[in-house]
RNA sequence: GGCCCCGUCGUAUAGUGGUUAGUAUACCGGGCUCUCAACCCGGAGGUGCGGGUUCGAUUCCCGCCGGGGCUACCA
């Protein structure tokens, strides 16, 4: 049988990069083992669920090319097919009608907690003669339809892809609910029919689903079918070791697109983040993070999310783009700012790619390609305000061949001249032309712009 | 509270019943230079604690502590 993994986000906001990782580990498994990658969105909940946050999640998945074979389906779509199943249970007795309602319920947690018990429905419908209940269903009453957890079912256990075995004791869960009263099918339930119903061989999730993995191999149980192999991955945390929130700032993977974050530094840090695959590198691409691929070397503890390894990966990702690449990639930051990207751009992306993290940072640093109203920084300010002569220094430009050699030649014989250090003096011109005190190699920096950019802010 | 998962430098990780416990990033210092970055050289920094098992434990076992997750008619 070939391998099927699928990705299964709900649509109550935009792709956080936990959800983002799961997806890519199901696309990697997929793809190493030659099987296919299903998108699925779980819009069961009506309360929550929106139609544009799932655009949303589609829009960042193709960012990250996690192409999925097939989906999006929707389980708002296959109501029919959860209804179906329900029925069957309930026929066949492994499944109750529940009438409680949601007061009655709070009230039997409460009085649990009073006595210091797991707070687990005590199976109260279960026990309502067949009259009882009929008459009940006659009269309209809502109900809900509970799984009948087997009394004597022991130890659930299963070989967990990545955290090995696993076993949790039947008695830990109660008769839970597969079909609310509104007849919308809960996410244990609603999981079990979909990925069977697809083909799902294998479930990489994060390990807050590890306490549903029992209730879901109970429902396979119930259903008679086989349960696909799953695999729990360790959370990702925040710098202060909690589950990554909102708190730590950026959690949107489109966030970090606006950022400035290459979709395929994303994808390799994503890949990274609690999982090594070779020790000896961090950077990798697409296609070797597929071929390196390895569930046994997902880790075993949560990962902090650090943004200084986002950084510097996404700086070696971006150095391993052409520069007529880059400059593309660029465009829409600049373009952002109101300014427009030139062809003579991408002599300066050699020059500045070293000391950029992010794409954004190019407009930053370059600005004064764009405009002649750039930024100046405070040092440059301060630099400014030496006042050193620049007379006649246009003139000696103008005639020297536009290269650095000859411009450093000039500039060099012109502080000469006027008895200026280089040391200072070089700076200072920096400091006229860019409005920067740092910056690429001064006469390199010159040779990448236009002459006539150049000479206008000498003689100004 | 109950159940489950986990614990190697700040972070991500490698590794082994005997190692100077490795690598990357971040940090500090030096070099290079017109500055910053890059790059090169150097530095600091780790096996949570306590018991066992053993000639010897970071590694195996138990306890503790610590962190995380779940405990819904959310997913």
């Amino acid at each position: 049988m070939s391998v099927k993994t699928r990705f299964a986000p709900s649509p109550t906001g935009y792709l956080h990069v936990g959800g983002a990782r799961t997806a890519l580990f199901n696309y990697l498994f997929a793809k190493k083992y030659g099987g296919s990658f299903v998108l699925r969105i779980e819009d069961t909940d009506p309360e929550r669920s929106k139609p544009e946050y799932s655009e949303q999640i589609l829009i960042s998945m193709k960012w990250l090319s996690l192409d999925w074979d097939e989906g999006p389906y929707y389980q708002s779509q296959r109501m029919e097919l959860y209804k179906k199943f329900a029925e069957k249970l309930l026929e066949e007795g492994k499944a109750y009608r529940c009438f409680c309602t949601p007061e009655e319920l709070e009230q039997m947690r409460e009085e649990q907690r009073a006595k210091g018990l797991p707070t687990r429905y005590d199976g109260r419908c279960s026990r309502l003669s067949p009259e009882e209940v009929k008459r009940r269903v006659e009269a309209g009453m809502p109900y809900a339809i509970r799984l009948k957890v087997p009394q004597d079912r022991g130890v659930i256990a299963w070989k967990d892809l990545v955290k090995g075995p696993i076993e949790i004791d039947s008695k830990e869960l109660d008769d839970f609910v597969l079909v609310r009263s509104d007849g919308t099918p809960t996410y244990n339930y609603a999981v079990v029919i979909d990925d069977y119903d697809m083909g799902i061989t294998h479930v990489l999730r994060g390990e807050d689903h590890i306490p549903n993995t029992p209730k879901q191999i109970l429902i396979y149980e119930a259903l008679g079918w086989k349960a696909p192999a799953f695999g729990h991955m360790p959370m990702i945390l925040g710098k202060d070791k909690t589950k990554l929130s909102k708190r730590h700032g950026a959690v949107g993977v489109e966030a970090y697109r606006d950022e400035g974050f290459l979709p395929e530094a994303m994808f390799n840090f994503l890949a990274l983040l609690g999982a090594s695959f070779d020790p000896n590198r961090d950077v990798y691409t697409k296609q070797e993070l597929i071929e390196l691929f390895d569930e046994n070397k997902i880790g075993l503890h949560p990962a902090v999310f650090d943004p200084d390894k986002l950084y510097h990966i996404n700086r070696e990702h971006m150095k391993m783009l052409s520069t007529s690449e880059l400059l593309e990639r660029i465009k829409p930051f600049a373009e952002a700012k109101g300014y427009k990207v030139e062809p003579f751009h991408e002599q300066l992306i050699p020059l500045l790619v070293e000391r950029m993290h992010t794409l954004k940072d190019f407009v930053e640093l370059a600005d004064y390609i764009f405009t002649d109203d750039y930024t100046v920084d405070q040092k440059a300010q301060e630099i400014l305000e030496k006042n050193f002569p620049v007379e006649g220094l246009a003139d000696m430009l103008a005639a020297a061949p536009w290269d650095a050699e000859h411009i450093e030649a000039a500039l060099r014989e012109y502080a000469a001249q006027k008895e200026l250090k280089p040391r200072e003096y070089f700076p200072y011109i920096r400091a006229v032309v860019t409005g920067k005190s740092v910056g690429p190699s001064l006469f390199h920096l010159l040779e990448a712009m236009p002459k006539d950019m150049v000479l206008r802010r000498l003689k100004r």
